[in-house]
DNA sequence: GTCACTTGTTACCGAACGGTCACACCCATG
DNA sequence: CATGGGTGTGACCGTTCGGTAACAAGTGAC
């Protein structure tokens, strides 16, 4: 199957006690992370890189400077920590919106339009596409919990983007918040051959394009 | 992880020669159809339901009436497997291509409203996204030989789409089929949370706004 | 110092996986 | 009947994986 094998040669090489860089130096080095904290960040970082499947749990903990048993005293399975990096993935995005919402107070194109900017930066950014949307389509076992906190999220987001389009004052608010939604989930998906400009530009063009449509000027 | 497991209990229980349904009857009982092609038929559709990691070999062998020894007979490893499923859906979707044309020659724009509900009829009868893009989402490991497949993929469509919003005589009909490859891929990962009415119809309906706003008049 | 708590380390387990081997079998062709 | 190619069968190998046990070492509060 041609994994790509990141667990390999876990020991940096000498023998003798090496680099501890962040652990055992209370508050030295570099803000004494606490072992919780960078496994879930290790673990965002490596599955969205490797996929959910394609990186074990004894990779991450030695990503995060720590050991598979510091991880499974956090973490009960290798299930939970999945669930928890997709509930910080959540957390993110709600920092999005409360963001757009200080800086447009009580503008709703505005707010809208910054939606559509902040999102393309984030694909132009990220090329990995939603890690959430990603964790929906390789965790295919209906019984997973993940999909309780992907659910939780899309319900979510769509709502803040209905409620948002509603207040811009168009026709058909739900229509025009599943079209933007979909535009979006499209363009994290596809990130090949989506033309010249690629799937960011696309999909900025396109959401304008939307937004005219549905007779909403992006202020 | 609580992978769903799919190969157990291998043995239909029976210790005597059981039920052997279609294999060692010539031409008999069900039109006697070639083990590679079992093989491909049960890989896409366990592909499919499981995922390309999320099924094993052996499980696959089983379920198409065989065992892992003919598979790797015809096929020199898994990812040989994976890109030949991946090769017979990029030929299906070359034969809706053919369908529309030949159902509404000489008439782009009917065409493209063609497209648009046989995809919309597809994506309301498969609620499990599209294979390809599934499994550019699945296959991180860059150098994969399913990547080359998928590209071509990728690519072949687009420029069909691309050509064909074209002839309907639209300007920027690279922007206009850019735009409806993005509405695809998006309705194709988010079978979750798309409204109430699911992501088929808040496809169609994404569409024909997304015509009519670029003057393309759906027959 | 002592105590309780958190981490680190190492080894291990059972299962599943991709892939291979040797051998028996069937069946069509000659 | 003999031969040869495609197929079925079961055992096997090496690896990786998720998860656990047992014990040593560090750390802060009192």
């Amino acid at each position: 199957m041609s994994i790509a094998v990141v667990n390999k040669n876990a020991k940096r090489g000498s023998t003798v006690k090496p680099d501890r860089e962040s652990t055992s130096t209370p508050g030295s080095s570099s803000t004494k992370v606490a072992p919780r904290d960078r496994i879930v960040t290790t673990a965002c970082e490596l599955f969205r890189q490797h996929g959910i499947r394609g990186i074990g749990v004894d990779a991450i903990a030695e990503a995060a400077s720590t050991n598979k048993m510091t991880l499974y005293r956090h973490f009960g399975s290798k299930d939970d920590l999945v669930c928890e990096t997709l509930r910080v993935n959540s957390e993110k995005s709600g920092a999005m919106w409360a963001d757009i919402e200080t800086r447009f107070p009580d503008d709703a194109k505005a707010q809208l339009g910054a939606w559509v900017t902040a999102l393309s930066d984030c694909l132009q950014r990220e090329p990995s596409g939603c890690d959430i949307a990603n964790a929906a389509v390789e965790l295919k076992e209906a019984d997973h919990p993940a999909h309780a906190v992907i659910e939780n999220f899309k319900i979510l987001q769509r709502g803040k983007l209905t409620d948002l389009c509603r207040r811009t004052g168009t026709q058909e608010p739900e229509t025009l918040a599943d079209t933007l939604l979909l535009l979006l989930e499209g363009a994290r998906v596809s990130r090949q051959a989506s033309g010249l400009e690629g799937p960011a530009q696309c999909f900025q063009r396109a959401c304008r394009n939307t937004l005219t449509a549905f007779g909403v000027s992006t202020a």
